[in-house]
RNA sequence: CGGGGAAUAGCGCAGUCUGGUAGCGCGCCUGCUUUGGGAGCAGGAUGUCGGGGGUUCGAAUCCCUCUUCCCCGACCA
C-alpha cells in the first residue's frame, strides 16, 4: 500500500479526551475517530488490524468445527419476552419500534436468535451437536462508555453458540472452545490467563474469562505461585485460616476516638494496624426492612458477589444509608462493632480469627479495644464474604495467590438449558422422546482484543504490534526522493518485489516527506519492521533495515535486506 | 443514574475572575532555503467562542436553560 493512497491521519498531540494509552494511541497512530460517546470509526490503518484479529478467530473457530453465519443486529422484542430477559436486561438493552410500532431492540447478544434458530431447524439428536459462531457488531447502552473501543457501546463481537443433548458432549465442547481460545489468544501474541468466572447475567453453571494482563485492566484476577488455579477475584474464594484464633491477651476497653470513623482514621489515632481493626457493613437483609450487620478485617474488602449468595443478605446488595443505621441502631456506620449489635451478624473467616481487636463501640465517638469473641460477645455466623488478597493460600491449597490486573477478552459459559427451556427449544432423542437443548456460549470481543494488545503492547514511542496483529509487516522510506532517482527506483523495485512476494508494504512515498517526520509515524503506528534508502547507503550498496521491537539497525545489501524482511514476516 | 470537571481553528491550549468584538503552539496552503530523527525564513487560509434565551450601548466573558464530552462509583466482550 502507498501512504499516498492511504488515509493515515496521526497525530502528533494526545487528544484530551483519552485517559488510557491504548486509547491516545490508537486515536494518534489513526486507528479509530469517536463519532459519540462510545461510537467509532475504525480508519483503515485500524480496520487491517481488525481483520488480522478476525482472520485468526475465525481459523481456529473452523478449525475446531464451529461454523460461521451472519444474525441480524435488529433482533424483534417478542424473543426477549420469551426468554424473560426483555423484562431483565435493562437499559443496556437499546429498544427501538419500527414504523408499526412493533419493539424491537439492538442486539447486545445472540442467544435469543440463535435458539430460535435451532428449535426451528432442528428436529433429531442426529443434527447435533452444532456449534455456530458469528463476528458481528453488537450494541449494548453502556452507563459510561470509556478507554476508547475498550468500553464501547458499539462493538464488534465474534460470538458464539453450541447446543448438545448430554452435559458430557457440551463438557466437551466447551473444553475444544477453551483450547480454540487459548491457540487464538496465544497466535495473537498476547500474555493472558483463562480464569473460573462467575456466569453474571447471561446465566448458567460453568464459566472461565479470558483475561489480557496489563496494568489498566478492570479486572482484578488471582492465580496460584504454584498451579494452575487461575479465578477472577469476584469469584475466588477466601479459604479460612488453618491456624487456631489466639487466645485472649488483652481485656476489652472502651476507647474514646472523637471524629474517627474510617479504619484508616481509627488506625492512625490509635496507632494499631488495620488488621486488627474490625470493619462492620450494614446491609439490606432478605426480609423488607431487615438489616443485616456484615463484619470483615479492616483491610479487606466485601466481595459483593459472595454476600448476595448468603440467604440472609438481598440481591442485589445494598449497603444501609447513613439515616438507616441511624434509625436502627443508636450510632452512625463509622462507629459500629459486633459487641451488642441488635442485628443479625455474618462474619468473614478472617475476622472470625482475630483476638484482641478493635471494633466500633455502637456509640458515636468510641471503639471498643482487646476485644475477644465469645468472651465479649458470640461469635456470629461465618462465611467468605471478602475478596481475596495477594497472599492468601490458593483455594486448591496448592502455593498462594499473586493478584494482577486483566482485560477481559474473552468468555465461555455452559448455559445449560436456560434458553432452551424458556423459548422450548426440543428434539427427539434415540427414543423418540423430547429433549430439551444443553446450550453453550462463547464470546471473544475482536475489538476490545485490539485495545487491550495496545495496552501490553507499547514504549514511549507508540504501539509495538505482535507480528500477528500488525497492520503491515513492513515499511518503505525513502530519504530525499523527489531529489535521488536512484532512490526513487530502489524503493519502487523493493515495493514490487515484497509485493509480489505477498508481504504486507507500507510505501511512505509522499514527496518530499522528511525522515523524521516517517520514523516518527511508522514508530507510532508500531510497523515491524522499516527499509530506508537513501543516497548515501546506495552509494555503498545498501539500506538500511530497522527492527521496531529492538531497534536493531543494520545496513544491508538490497538482497539481503529483502531476505531479512521476508523471513521476519514469514 | 448520583458526584466532580470541561466545551474557544483539525489537535493541544490561553483569554472568562475584572464585559470593549479572539489569540498562542502544532498541523494545513504558497514560495525560497534545507534535508540520515518531528527543519528554517517569509507569506497565507481556517472560528456561528457547544446550542437557545436573557442582561447590556456592547457578551467568549455576567445570568438562565438545554446539549455534548471527560473523570469517580454499580455492569460486561
Amino acid at each position: 500500500m502507498r501512504a499516498t493512497r492511504l488515509l493515515l491521519p496521526t497525530l502528533k498531540e494526545t487528544p484530551a479526551e483519552a485517559e488510557v494509552i491504548s486509547h491516545q494511541l490508537m486515536l494518534r497512530a489513526g486507528l479509530i475517530r469517536k463519532l459519540a460517546a462510545g461510537l467509532y470509526t475504525w480508519l483503515p490503518l485500524g480496520l487491517r488490524v481488525l481483520r488480522k484479529v478476525e482472520a485468526i478467530v475465525r481459523e481456529e473457530m473452523d478449525a475446531a468445527g464451529a461454523q460461521e453465519v451472519l444474525m441480524p443486529v435488529v433482533q424483534p422484542g417478542d424473543l426477549w419476552r420469551e426468554s424473560g430477559r426483555w423484562e431483565q436486561y435493562g437499559p443496556e438493552l437499546l429498544r427501538i419500534e419500527d414504523r408499526h410500532g412493533r419493539a424491537f431492540c439492538l442486539g447486545p447478544t445472540h442467544e435469543e436468535i440463535i435458539t430460535d434458530l435451532m428449535r426451528t431447524e432442528i428436529r433429531s439428536y442426529r443434527d447435533l451437536p452444532a456449534n455456530l459462531y458469528q463476528i458481528q457488531t453488537k450494541f449494548r447502552d453502556e452507563i459510561r462508555p470509556r478507554f476508547g473501543v475498550m468500553r464501547a457501546r458499539e462493538f464488534l463481537m465474534k460470538d458464539g453458540y453450541s447446543f448438545h443433548l448430554s452435559e458430557t458432549c457440551l463438557a466437551d465442547t466447551y473444553d475444544r472452545m477453551h483450547t480454540a481460545y487459548t491457540n487464538i489468544f496465544r497466535r495473537l501474541g498476547l500474555e493472558f490467563r483463562a480464569v473460573l468466572a462467575d456466569t453474571g447475567s447471561i446465566g448458567g453453571s460453568h464459566s472461565h474469562e479470558f483475561h489480557v494482563l496489563a496494568e489498566s485492566g478492570e479486572d482484578a484476577i488471582a492465580f496460584s505461585d504454584r498451579s494452575d488455579y487461575a479465578a477472577n477475584v469476584e469469584l475466588a474464594p477466601a479459604r479460612s485460616p488453618n491456624t487456631e484464633r489466639a487466645p485472649a491477651t488483652e481485656s476489652m476497653n472502651e476507647v474514646a476516638t472523637p471524629g474517627q470513623h474510617s479504619i484508616q482514621a481509627v488506625c492512625e489515632f490509635l496507632g494499631c494496624t488495620a488488621q486488627r481493626v474490625l470493619k462492620t457493613l450494614v446491609v439490606q437483609g432478605t426480609e423488607p426492612g431487615q438489616l443485616v450487620a456484615l463484619v470483615l478485617r479492616g483491610d479487606h474488602q466485601l466481595n459483593a458477589i459472595k454476600a448476595e449468595k448468603l440467604p440472609a443478605v438481598a440481591t442485589p446488595l445494598r449497603l444501609a444509608s447513613e439515616s438507616e443505621i441511624r434509625s436502627a441502631l443508636a450510632c452512625g456506620p463509622g462507629s459500629l462493632g459486633p459487641v451488642g449489635l441488635p442485628l443479625p451478624i455474618i462474619a468473614d473467616h478472617s475476622a472470625a480469627a482475630l483476638a484482641d481487636f478493635v471494633c466500633g463501640a455502637n456509640r458515636d465517638g468510641f471503639h471498643l479495644t482487646g476485644v475477644n469473641w465469645e468472651r465479649d460477645c458470640p461469635l456470629p455466623t461465618v462465611a467468605d464474604l471478602r475478596n481475596v488478597v495477594a497472599g492468601d493460600p490458593s483455594p486448591d491449597g496448592e502455593g498462594h495467590l499473586l493478584i494482577r490486573r486483566g482485560i477481559e477478552v474473552g468468555h465461555i459459559f455452559q448455559l445449560g438449558t436456560k434458553y432452551s427451556e424458556a423459548m422450548n427449544a426440543r428434539v427427539l432423542d434415540e427414543n423418540g422422546r423430547e429433549q430439551v437443548l444443553l446450550m453453550g456460549c462463547y464470546g471473544i470481543g475482536v475489538t476490545r482484543v485490539i485495545a487491550a494488545a495496545v495496552e501490553q503492547h507499547h514504549d514511549a514511542r507508540g504501539i509495538v504490534w505482535p507480528d500477528a496483529l500488525a497492520p503491515f509487516s513492513v515499511a518503505i522510506l525513502p530519504i530525499n526522493a523527489h531529489q535521488s532517482d536512484a532512490v526513487r527506483e530502489t524503493c519502487e523495485q523493493l515495493y514490487t518485489e515484497l509485493c509480489n512476494a505477498g508481504c504486507e508494504v507500507l510505501f511512505m512515498d509522499k514527496p518530499k516527506a522528511r525522515l523524521g517526520v516517517m520514523l516518527a509515524d511508522i514508530e507510532l503506528m508500531g510497523i515491524p519492521q522499516a527499509l530506508i534508502v537513501g543516497e548515501r547507503g546506495l552509494k555503498e550498496g545498501t539500506i538500511e533495515h530497522r527492527d521496531r521491537r529492538t531497534n536493531a539497525k543494520s545496513d544491508l545489501p538490497l538482497a539481503e535486506a529483502l531476505d531479512r524482511v521476508m523471513s521476519s514476516a514469514a
